[in-house]
DNA sequence: AGAAAGTCTTGACGACTGTCCAGACATCGC
DNA sequence: GCGATGTCTGGACAGTCGTCAAGACTTTCT
C-alpha cells in the first residue's frame, strides 16, 4: 500500500470510528433519559429503544448486552458531570463567595437535575450488589470527591485557615447532605433546596479549624 | 351470645390473627434475607419463596401483592434497626466514652451488617422512583434522625457544649459517612470500618460549638 | 363423626425480559 | 452500474416475572 492509501482508509476508518462513537453516545443518551426517569430496576431495553428513534434490535449493534450499555452510560454521565464545579473555584474571589457559591449550585442541581441524581445514587446502590459497574462506580465517586476537595482546599486557603478532615471524609458529609436533601426534594417537600443551601454552608464553615 | 361465647371467640380470633401475623413475619424475614442478597431489582417472588420453606403460591396468601410484601418487610427491618443505639446514649457516662462507643457500634455495624443495610439504601433509593415506599422510608428515615438527634443532644451534654447544626443535617452527615463507609467495605477495602470509626469520632467533635 | 374454615401446593396464564438472527435498506468503493 | 460493507428493522426464541385459581391437605368447630 501506498502512504496515500494509508491515509485514506486511514480517514475512512476514522469516519466510520467516530459515526459509530456518536451514535453509541446518542443511544446512550436515550438510556440515560430512560434511566433516570424509571430507575435502574424498571428500564428495559425496549424502553430505551422506545425512547429513541431506533428500534429495539438496534442496541445490540451498537452494545455487547445491557451491561455494556449502561456502563457506556455511566462513563458518558461522569464525564458530563464531574467538572461542573470547576467554574466555582476558578472564580470565587473570597472564602464567602466560594462560600455561598458552592452551597447555592448545589441547592440549584439538586432542583435541576434530581433525575439524573437520583440515577446515580441507584446505579452506585446497584454496585453494592453487582460487581459489574463496580470499577466505574468507585472511579466516578473518586472524582467527585476530588472535585469537593478542590473546593474544600480552595476554601481554606481563602479563609486562611486549615482543614479538619479529610477528602473522603468531606466528601462523604456533602454526599449525604445532597443525597437527604434529593430525599426530601423528590418527596415533595419544598423547602429542600434551600434547607439544603444553609445546611452545605454550615457544614462547611465547620471544616474549616480556626487556628492553623 | 354470652360473655363466654364472646371471650372465646376472642380468643380463637386472636390466636389465628396472631398465627397469620407470625407466619407474615416469617415470610418477610425470608424476604429480607433474599432482598438484602439480590438486592431489589433481582429479587422475584419465587426467589423468596425458595429461601422460605414454602411454595411461591403462598405468598398470595399471606400478602396481597410484591409492593404489600416490601412494605411489610421494610417496616418489620425498621421495628429490629432503630433501638439498636439506645442502649449507647444510656450507658454512656462521659462524652468521650459515648463518642468511641457510638463511633464503634457504627463501624461493627458496617461489618456485622453490610447486606442489611444495602438493602436498606436500595429500598431508600428506589423510594425515588417509586412512590409506593415513600411514605415508609420516609418515616423510617424520620425515626433514624432522631436516633442520631438523641445520641447527638446527649454528647454535647455530657461535653458541656452546644451543637452547631439541627437534627436533619446531623443525620445526614453521619449518613453520608456511613454509605460512604459500606461502599468501601462492600468493594473490599478493609480498612473501611477503622477509617468509618475514626471519621465519625471526627464529626461527632466537630458537631460541638466551644462556647454555649 | 362430618362440616367448615384455614392453609398450602401445583400448574397455568399473559405479559415482559435479554438476546439473537434473517433480511431489508442505505452507503460505499470500484 | 454492481457487489461489498455498514446500518437498521421486526420478529422469534427461551426464560422469567407477578398473579391467580383449582384442588389437596390440615385444623378447628359442632
Amino acid at each position: 500500500m501506498t502512504q496515500v492509501a494509508d491515509k485514506a482508509s486511514d480517514r475512512i476508518a476514522r469516519r466510520q470510528v467516530d459515526k459509530f462513537a456518536e451514535r453509541r453516545a446518542q443511544l446512550a443518551a436515550s438510556a440515560l433519559r430512560t434511566l433516570s426517569e424509571l430507575g435502574y430496576a424498571r428500564t428495559s431495553l425496549r424502553e430505551i429503544a422506545q425512547n429513541s428513534e431506533f428500534s429495539h434490535g438496534v442496541l445490540h449493534y451498537y452494545f455487547r448486552d445491557k451491561v455494556d450499555l449502561i456502563t457506556h452510560c455511566v462513563r458518558q454521565y461522569k464525564a458530563e458531570c464531574v467538572t461542573r464545579y470547576d467554574q466555582i473555584v476558578a472564580t470565587a474571589d473570597s472564602a464567602e463567595e466560594l462560600r455561598q457559591g458552592f452551597a447555592a449550585t448545589l441547592a440549584r442541581t439538586l432542583v435541576d437535575d434530581a433525575p439524573m441524581h437520583r440515577l446515580w445514587y441507584d446505579l452506585r446502590n446497584q454496585s453494592m450488589f453487582e460487581e459489574s459497574f463496580r470499577a466505574d462506580v468507585l472511579e466516578i465517586d473518586q472524582s467527585l470527591e476530588r472535585m469537593i476537595w478542590r473546593i474544600a482546599v480552595q476554601f481554606a486557603e481563602l479563609a486562611g485557615a486549615s482543614l479538619a478532615v479529610g477528602p473522603a471524609t468531606a466528601y462523604a458529609l456533602f454526599d449525604g447532605l445532597f443525597q437527604q436533601g434529593l430525599l426530601r426534594h423528590l418527596a415533595g417537600q419544598d423547602d429542600a433546596a434551600d434547607e439544603l443551601r444553609a445546611s452545605v454552608g454550615d457544614v462547611l464553615d465547620g471544616l474549616l479549624v480556626r487556628r492553623p
